[in-house]
RNA sequence: CGCCCGUUCGUCUAGCUGGCCCAGGACGCAAGGUUUUCAUCCUUGAAAUCAGGGGUUCGAAUCCCCUACGGGUGACCA
């Protein structure tokens, strides 16, 4: 069986936004599954987007997803460079090849003029193609005698390559995901290979690359069937064998219809981003998954279920998990929108996962940020208490506050409902009761507080709840022994005292 | 406008070789239960006339055709 080689290829234009992530992460998953090799390739070859960081930012967002490569540009491997602008000197050997084989001719067209021709086109509702049509009306080496195109050459005046699509020829594809495709070369237009600037274009790097990578699958967005045909032909005419290819679903705007775009960034008030970019040029920043708080395996456990599930009803993957269980097969072929919400509950699903150790030391950071010191079996002991309430790390503080300080208000609801003008006095009696209990523990505590309810004939709720609100200060939080056993005899006492002051 | 792709609960989806589907799961939502509170958790529920219409068939979400709608693409961008 042929060796499996895929290719993640990206241009540095900017971040990758979540469609990109999981393109990678699909090519990945398979090459994985199937003992293949997973290769990055930089596809830069329009130098007039090139954007600053772009490729860096794509290398560590992929490397905090987990996605791992075995060649790549930082890497190496045996197919170096991986960046297109590297192997800009190889490309032209591949165009003069086509010219002479027939399938590429020259041509000299100003792109203006063409630009013109466009605009003339669609005044009369109509689309300007360079096709089989056209091509015998323009500047090109079809129409010019030989003399005039050596000459042309010889002067060094611009020109490009572009592709001769054969005229009345069926292309008959295959895809993995959407099966047979049949297009009419009729309706393709004769696409440039090979720029004036000297650069070869996405079409002719893309497929020499692949070839010369030997690569087995080629795993992309749907946005690229529509070259397809292109691309194919493009083997047929340098008589090279093409790797198997399957498009993608796309992944659209979560409102709305269209495909996600860049520029979606923070727009909705989620992130589409795996990490935080920062424009270099606006400076304008965009968030990141990873920052807003979110694990990446969760994050990788949501990208993969979309477009994608296991045929099974388990929902939490790990990386090693989907490795195991993906295939190409069971990609859907409609575009998906992502829900932000499930988004969360993936991520609640691996805090609760993890242990209150992991828990305590990932949250120990925000304390310390907070200038707070905690024993660490303490904080350990807090955080099993309240880590299945929250989705992120971030959001323990809010849960927690209350272990570490004293309330700084009483909710005012909370007040209206829960203290009455027998509270003050029934707290106080309530203090100097805690102030016997020893040792200090919450079954000790939990059983004292009981006996002393019943025999002063004293409801559960009513003041249960009043404590509550003096010891945290709102409705909320774990059982209140173990509240008080963590805050301490007497932190709680004094606790009680200023609440009944304040209140 | 041309070409191509798609269309099952609000969202992600199961359903692929037709009958076990008057359509299952998950998120979200609602109600109830547990709880001294809140959250978790548990239970239950609402939610898709399977885009619409024609066929084929004893029988179709599943096969075929048409229509509609949505999307992609139509650069010397990737």
């Amino acid at each position: 069986m042929k060796k499996i080689r895929v290719r993640f290829a990206p241009s540095p234009t900017g971040p990758l936004h979540i469609g990109g992530v999981r393109t990678a992460l699909y090519n990945y998953l398979f090459a994985r599954k199937n003992n293949g090799t997973m290769i990055l390739r930089v596809e830069d070859t329009d130098q007039a987007r090139f954007v600053e960081g772009a490729e860096n930012y794509i290398i560590e967002s992929l490397q905090w997803c987990g996605i791992e490569f075995d060649e790549s540009v930082t890497i190496g491997g045996p197919h170096a460079p991986y960046r297109q602008s590297e192997r800009k000197e190889l490309y032209k050997q591949y165009s003069d090849q086509l010219i002479t084989s027939g399938n590429a001719y020259y041509a000299f067209d100003i792109p203006d003029e063409l630009e013109q021709n466009r605009k003339e086109a669609e005044a009369g509702k109509k689309i300007f193609t360079y096709n089989a049509e056209s091509r015998k009306n323009l500047r090109n080496s079809l129409t010019l005698s030989k003399q005039e195109v050596e000459k042309l050459l010889q002067e060094e005046v611009p020109h490009v390559v572009r592709f001769l699509i054969p005229e009345h020829t069926e292309v008959v594809m295959h895809d993995i995901i959407r099966g047979k495709v049949v297009v009419q070369t009729e309706s393709l237009d004769d696409k440039v290979l090979f720029k004036s600037d000297g650069m070869p274009t996405y079409h002719l790097a893309n497929i020499v690359d692949d070839h010369l990578m030997e690569i087995s699958h080629v795993i992309r967005g749907e946005e690229w069937l529509p070259s397809l045909p292109l691309h194919i032909l493009l083997y047929q005419a340098f008589g090279w064998e093409a790797p198997e290819f399957a498009h993608l679903p796309l992944l659209l705007k979560p409102d709305g219809n269209g495909k996600l775009s860049k520029r979606d960034g923070d727009r909705l008030g989620f992130p589409v981003f795996p990490i935080d970019w920062i424009d270099p040029l606006s400076g304008e920043k965009s968030s990141g998954y990873k920052e807003s708080g979110y694990y990446p395996d969760a994050f990788v456990n949501m990208l993969a279920l979309l477009g994608w599930n296991p045929g099974t009803e388990q929902e939490i993957f790990s990386m090693d998990e989907l490795i195991e269980a993906f295939s190409l097969d069971r990609v859907g072929k409609s575009g998906s929108k992502f829900d932000p919400e499930k988004t969360k509950w993936f991520n609640h699903q691996y805090l609760i996962k993890k242990s209150d150790e992991a828990v305590a030391e990932e949250f120990n950071q925000i304390l310390h940020a907070k200038n707070i010191q905690i024993a660490d079996e303490k904080l350990v002991k807090i955080m099993s208490l309240v880590k299945e309430r929250v989705q992120f790390v971030k959001d323990l503080w809010n849960e927690t506050y209350f272990f570490f300080e004293a309330p700084q208000s009483y909710d005012e609801q909370v007040v209206k409902k829960r203290w009455n003008e027998q509270s003050a006095e029934q707290m106080k009696s309530l203090a100097n009761l805690l102030a016997t209990i020893e040792p200090f523990e919450a079954p000790i505590i939990d059983q004292a507080i009981k006996a002393w309810l019943e025999e002063n004939q004293f409801g559960m709720g009513a003041i249960m709840n009043a404590l509550r609100l003096l010891l945290v200060g709102a409705a909320k939080g774990p059982h209140l022994g173990d509240i008080m056993e963590i805050t301490g005899k007497e932190e709680t006492i004094l606790r009680i005292k200023n609440g009944i002051e304040r209140i």
